[in-house]
DNA sequence: ACATTTGACACAATCGATTGAAGTAATCTT
DNA sequence: AAGATTACTTCAATCGATTGTGTCAAATGT
């Protein structure tokens, strides 16, 4: 048989197009014998309902859309997993899109959204500060939004994410009892949410130490791997800090491969802290001290967040901001 | 207003449907005023023709569908970012899913994907010497199929694979340059194909230096990370091989740890060279010595065969197994 | 024995967009 | 000026499944 539709099925089987939708949803209005019937034949021709009829009937996709900066890094992936882990369950898919931090990518794909592809979105945003009105448009269209880790404060949804500023101002007070003097912060753009908020850790924890916050310390990294080698090269040889305080795994990596290279050895002559939720952490040369966020168990939260939304659809249903806490492990690479 | 379709747009500015859907779809029968019009009118109220009646009208879903054992890992996170950086550029989007190496989640996600919810799937699969006849079904639907990496031989469709039996004689002989006797094969399931194509490259590079094959050195470990570091630590112990040559990355990581703990000094009592897409390889404690397979571009390559295949659809398109070549790093866990 | 409920299924409208064919007005031919 | 083009635009069937309503017979109630 070249095509199987429910409708070639019903005149096959000798019954009517209804019972056969019905046959597969579960309904009771159906005779056991019947339905069995149906699936079998079914099984055995290898049909399924098509989704795109089902689902321009019913609105629903049963697809979530999972927005990430990137992949290949082990914080994004273990939160796929935890967002999947909860998907699987409830029966949906993901559909996965990556921004590579480009603010145009975003926008677009959100875009795209709205026409009912996904029935919700989870999304750690690429963190630009301009206009964020193309995000509204999902709220006209009753799609909700979680936002995790990475979030933009004007926008009303729920959101997940951690304990930034505390976990940033441990870290950093864990940099200064370990003797450092000159911590410098590394950033991939400080003016963003969490640029900022850890930032914010870091200075506090400076001040309550009484070490002044000296502006030179603070370096803005790029997206591009060789720019922050140079930057950080630069930085290691001009303003020779003691502590390193990483928001950004990356840059702690960049950090590891120039001092490789420049013989700075670590712990003794510069220690170091990243945000960080490397599995292979401690086997690291040296093994990394990391504020490891719980990466997986926010991609369960925040999928649970949006099922929530998604079950109660219709009703309004009240933002949730859910907070969890990162851990601080303390390693080699700032003498532990 | 409360939900814009096609439809209503086409009241709303005293139009028919057909013409605005053919504003949307770029056909040059229309006129550029009344196209702007229409468009202009979107934009502002933010509309999109709705995915799923376009769908089922067209049946092209515009997404593809990745499967892969698992998205913690850099070798398939790297293949995953070249997928969608070709179906990007074709305007395609990625239905992401994991299977854990457990082959009923490959099985039934594959046998939902029956329904048309995407147009094409690109997948690494568990690897289960089963019966895979539940592949077979999709080429009934005519939904192309590409494998990348790990593959099942009995299938008919495109292949993109690397130089896995070369790479592993290569990695071995290396191992045995460095004086290495007695070298342990650290595999997950030396049935599957992967496991096995690997093992015969370390078997005959045994064979050409004069090394007598011993099946004690053969390593099958399994998906659990407790149960592999004990497994390791006691070859480690009992087996005292010079040696570790590990099809997949994850052992390696063990057998780091296991080093470590037991303190066994790498390169000095054991080199290791392993299987590893791992961008910051250099930076392990010690560096590790790679088998590194061009995941990015595997990813390039099996999303370009998938399109060869979608875009000729209904003709007959001959399978291509591209093959592509690995690389190995020598770095300092194996002397280098 | 007659009314009522229930079980099992069929009918047909509907979801929202696409597209071949047909229609209409304007422009061009000769 | 009649016919032929050209350039738009509309009409209406169609994609495949879902579901409220309706039907009919059997089961149950009194």
């Amino acid at each position: 048989m070249d095509h199987i539709t429910i409708k070639t099925l019903a005149k096959k089987l000798g019954i009517s197009t209804s019972t056969i939708s019905r046959a597969f949803n579960g309904s009771t209005d159906i005779n056991k014998d019947t339905r069995d019937r149906i699936l079998d034949y079914a099984k055995k021709h290898n049909f399924l309902p098509n989704h795109y009829a089902s689902n321009l009937r019913d609105k629903k996709s049963k697809t979530l859309a999972v927005i990430v900066p990137e992949i290949v890094n082990d914080f994004f992936a273990q939160a796929i997993n935890g967002i999947e882990e909860v998907a699987r369950k409830k029966g949906f898919y993901i559909l996965l899109y990556r921004t590579d931090d480009v603010f145009e990518k975003e926008v677009s794909f959100v875009n795209y959204l709205n026409n009912g592809k996904a029935d919700g979105i989870i999304m750690s945003v690429s963190g630009e500060a301009n206009d964020h009105n193309y995000m509204r448009a999902l709220a006209q269209k009753n799609i909700p939004v979680v936002f995790f880790d990475r979030v933009y404060e004007d926008i009303d949804v729920s959101k997940v994410t951690t304990n930034d500023y505390e976990a940033s101002f441990e870290a950093t007070e864990h940099l200064i009892h370990t003797g450092c003097k000159r911590i410098a912060y590394l950033v991939v753009n400080k003016s963003i949410s969490i640029g900022k908020v850890r930032m914010q850790g870091y200075v506090d924890a400076l001040e309550k130490h009484g070490i002044a916050f000296d502006d030179d310390l603070v370096i803005d990294c790029s997206q591009d791997e060789k720019i922050n080698y140079s930057i950080i090269k630069q930085v290691l040889e001009d303003i020779k800090p003691d502590g390193i305080f990483s928001s950004v795994e990356r840059l702690a990596f960049a950090t590891l491969s120039v001092c490789n290279d420049m013989n700075i050895a670590i712990p003794n002559d510069l220690k170091i802290v990243s945000f960080s939720s490397l599995q292979i952490a401690p086997l690291l040369n040296p093994p990394l001290s990391t504020v490891t966020q719980p990466a997986y168990e926010m991609g369960i939260k925040a999928a649970t967040l949006l099922f929530d939304a998604l079950e109660k659809k219709g009703q309004v249903v009240p933002r949730k901001h859910i907070v969890l806490k990162s851990k601080l492990f303390i390693r080699k690479s700032s003498g532990g």
